[in-house]
DNA sequence: TATCTTTGCTTAATCGATTAAACAAATATA
DNA sequence: TATATTTGTTTAATCGATTAAGCAAAGATA
């Protein structure tokens, strides 16, 4: 009953009168051990359900096998999506993950690192909170000597691998489609400004209204938190301007599903009268009525991505980590929150 | 540069010409140590940068500090709200948290279990996938020797903690509110019968027809995977009755949201011509049209107790597990798409 | 002064697995 | 037959932190 005692190479080594450094070659399939050992120590093995010590290897080996990530949130489609596919990558290469949460907070940010760095893993996947611009205790990170991989949200200052897609690029499809449709007032709720790819994602608004020679109104631009409680506020906003504009382009989907809210109790005929865009494709934008056109961000890929950069390093240890994007290319989707053409059907 | 090399005890140590051992008793303020030799170490092991190695420390101690957390999946609302409430609990105690995801899969809880032990987790919080039925793997679990606590998705067989909502009594709130509404055939897609919470509200479903003198007909219970796709197509299913019910009780929001949306499709009117109800208020069965009723589960209040629950274990070891459950009682959250009485004003 | 306590530290064993080095026995080579 | 090589295993050190046990020096007590 009280089977408490963890089976350990010491136990196996007793029973067959063997060393225990037989017992753990036998077990590596190491050559110099004969199969007839092997084949017994196998069995007695399994017999007594051994279970190797992963502390005692690790600290041995001096690798974990573990690999840190470190996301803003779970509950988005976008991270979990990223994260499954990123485990799926590890787990055949070996490895485990363990996931932590930073809750979009700078102090969680540094205690999951903190964690992560205690846990000894062998490497750190993140993706920045909103809040992080101090990038001290990513530097910490770096100066442990363990690969640093940074997805979605990132920093060029820490010359790292980086993974995400072309926010700038995005931003311009979005206008253009807008601009297909026959909008001419388009506002755009971005993210915070600090946050790179929130940046990109403006300055991308702001070339390509330029671009077709749309105005480029201050009023038109707001900079927001992006949640769906902010979405909602900025909105209003934007409905309070004496010039309502007829199209407005948020940079997450959770704000525009706030917004979209907002057009509707306001009986805003959407896309008609204000067409919407939001980013990230979260399911829901294809759940809510009407659907909202949304930006893919390829998560499976990034994921993917994030985890064979991880590999690449530590297969080859000595290269030195540097400034190495790799950016994909999103991928609109139209749905009828913009799509005016639809309704001429 | 390189600062690759960690510090050690050793290395403050040997800068200080004093032992390993008063090192490691210092930085634990041991009173066998003088004040002046800890200020001089705790100096030194700034200077250095000092990070205690985890795995040694773990392996030497018998316990990681690091409890294993498995979800069926990191992207709903429920879960991701649970473990961000049981981390900061367990957080507050000194552990950490290692989050595995099963996605509904049999295969990939075991792969997790094995994950999780093989880390030397002190304890797992789990919640098992749909698919799960043999307990072998989380026999496993117990015959290690470490605390197991269930969550939502429980197993009685098992004999272990388990903390979750009293989902028959959630049935029967559902029935009345329909049949308040003036709902006279309720169909229920239910999840899978042989998992226990699904049997609980298909239970308490029928059990609470009976007891309105209402139709308990076999083609109004349907058991579903409750993912949106199949939520669509059980509610095609009941749309094809002979006589179709005037409300439909989903066990599920994703399977409700596709339910919705074919709802919609057809033109059917919610809730006068059919009522919907669902399960576990995702944020998103607020946000779609019309919004969703469903039931409030506590996520917050349940991972708190899930975490309280471990420490209790690990304070107490001696004390050996048995079928304790804390149920919690839930919420009806009624919205427009079952409120026949908000469209009469 | 002689003995007992307390203080402050060191020594050495330990957790469990890994691995370099050593070594005996078996086999191959000259 | 003598030597070299291969095979199969053991010995012992190691990873880094912890801790029981030991011990000398300082302080307290009789």
């Amino acid at each position: 009953m009280s089977n408490k005692k963890k089976t350990t190479l010491k136990d196996i080594a007793n029973i067959l009168e063997i060393s225990t450094a037989a017992v753990s070659k036998a077990l590596q399939d190491d050559s110099r051990i004969s199969s007839k050992t092997k084949e017994a120590v196998k069995k007695v093995a399994k017999d007594l359900n051994y279970q190797p010590n992963h502390l005692a290897s690790a600290l041995r080996k001096g690798k974990s096998n573990l690999v840190g990530v470190i996301v803003p949130r779970t509950n988005s489609n976008f991270f979990s999506s990223v994260v499954q596919n990123m485990e799926e990558v590890l787990n055949k290469a070996g490895y485990n993950i363990i996931i932590t949460q930073s809750n979009e907070s700078y102090k969680k940010e540094c205690d999951s690192i903190d964690t992560l760095l205690f846990t000894q893993v062998d490497g750190i996947i993140a993706s920045m909170a909103n809040e992080t611009t101090d990038l001290d205790y990513y530097e910490k990170i770096k100066s442990r000597g363990i690969p640093l991989i940074l997805f979605d949200r990132g920093e060029n200052d820490l010359n790292v691998d980086y993974i995400g897609i072309d926010d700038y690029a995005s931003s311009h499809m979005i206008v253009e489609h807008l601009v297909e449709q026959g909008c001419k007032r388009i506002a755009h709720i971005g993210g915070y400004q600090r946050t790179r790819i929130f940046n990109n994602r403006i300055r991308g608004y702001k070339d390509a209204i330029e671009k077709h020679g749309l105005p480029l109104d201050s009023e038109l631009l707001l900079e927001s938190s992006l949640t769906q409680e902010d979405g909602r506020l900025k909105m209003e906003q934007l409905l309070s301007l004496k010039t309502r504009p007829d199209a407005v382009y948020i940079a997450g989907d959770y704000a525009a599903l706030g917004a979209l809210q907002v057009l509707k109790e306001n009986a805003i005929d959407v896309p008609n009268e204000i067409a919407l865009v939001g980013f990230g494709n979260e399911p829901f934008t294809a759940m809510v009525s009407p659907p909202i056109t949304s930006i893919e961000q390829h998560s499976a890929e990034i994921g993917r991505l994030a985890a064979q950069t991880f590999l690449e390093h530590v297969s080859s240890p000595d290269v030195k980590q540097s400034l190495n994007k790799k950016i994909l290319d999103a991928e609109l989707i139209v749905r009828d929150s913009s799509n005016k053409k639809a309704f001429l059907n």
